[in-house]
DNA sequence: ATCTAAACGGATCGACGTTCCGCTTGTCAA
DNA sequence: TTGACAAGCGGAACGTCGATCCGTTTAGAT
């Protein structure tokens, strides 16, 4: 075991398939910022200097290259809740001011609440990880906001995070605040 | 003047242009009702037993088809907001019940909410109909609550429409319940 | 019966996601 | 260093879909 992790599996990348990885990750995140989530796949490899093809070899779907770009921004948004539920004056603020996190994190990516709320089977992995991570940290601080009776019990964290999703999505109407809606839903949230 | 009408402009359809316009109608609300909105033009054709331009050539856009398919239900929805108005206890709750109904319309049409938020240049029309017919109507109702200080000012009547129509958009997930993350919302807008 | 413009249908085009296949190149052992 | 081989690559090609085009059919008037 001359590995420097002795954990790591024998099968190792190529330099070139690791490069072009890299490459991909910022030509996508650069494409994301510029055109939204759904930008054509060929944009993205050209931004890459890649083929297509390379494209689906490192990320088999979308939603997979979506996951990896914004990965670091979910984990920061997951591991605020807790730290909110430390600081806040009461669990219910802490409750607002995550989902208000998660509001800024969504509405400053185009269309990716759009991509989200898809059923297209190829998100199922993009569904798969938002809920996996983010589900949690919701149900802890609903249940935090519970305990004390500030919140209703019996509120399905998913659903709330669909629905704040769901806010995000199709921001197409210049009138239309996504941010107040979502408070006015977390307003209809508290019970005293 | 020997037309039946004589408000009648000169310009009259042919018989068989009518018919398939029927035709289409029907097909469409068919294959709107088993796949969604976001059917293929080609196989709405294929129902009516048309060829697709004829479908262009009587709805030049997917959002002319899908306002004449579901104009009928959408004036129904328009009306019942005065009617609502007189009979409720109060204007929050003709409210709240009004906003019932649109959920009531939305989601049992596959997709049509969140064909609703996209913001193709298509759907264009589709936005403008709803908006125009609807907005009036909530708009109403909201100052009628407002004034007897049951609602806040100043909230936008088509921000509410449209976080509605968000919240109904993408029910891929089972455990997720538009209705009841509207009425949340709704009840957020209460004063006392 | 004849004429004409309205209406038609399906071929066609362009955009896009996805897959396929022949070529290139990194890696490792001799 | 060199040779061999699999990992990796690029872009052509295919299927689907919206939208348009164009030669043909036909309703309705004369």
């Amino acid at each position: 075991m001359t590995d420097r992790a002795s954990t790591a599996p024998p099968a190792r990348k190529r330099a070139d398939a690791q490069r072009n990885e890299q490459a991909l990750l910022d030509a996508a995140a650069a494409a994301f910022g510029a055109s939204g989530v759904g930008v054509p796949v060929r944009d993205i490899a050209a931004r890459a200097g890649v083929g297509v093809a390379t494209i689906y070899r490192h990320f088999p779907t979308r939603a997979d290259l979506i996951v990896a770009v914004y990965r670091h921004q979910v984990e920061a948004c997951a591991e605020a809740g807790p730290a909110l539920l430390a600081e806040c004056p009461s669990p219910y603020d802490a409750l607002a001011r995550w989902i208000d996190l998660f509001v800024d994190f969504l509405d400053t990516k185009h269309g990716l609440a759009a991509v989200l709320q898809s059923d297209d089977p190829g998100h199922a992995a993009l569904h798969a990880y938002f809920l996996d991570r983010l589900v949690p940290v919701c149900k802890q601080l609903l249940d935090s906001a519970v305990k004390v009776g500030e919140v209703a019990p019996r509120l399905d964290p998913l659903g709330l995070l669909y629905a704040v999703g769901n806010l995000c999505a199709g921001q197409a109407v210049p009138r239309y605040d996504a941010r107040r809606m979502v408070r006015l839903m977390i307003t209809g949230l508290r019970l005293r």
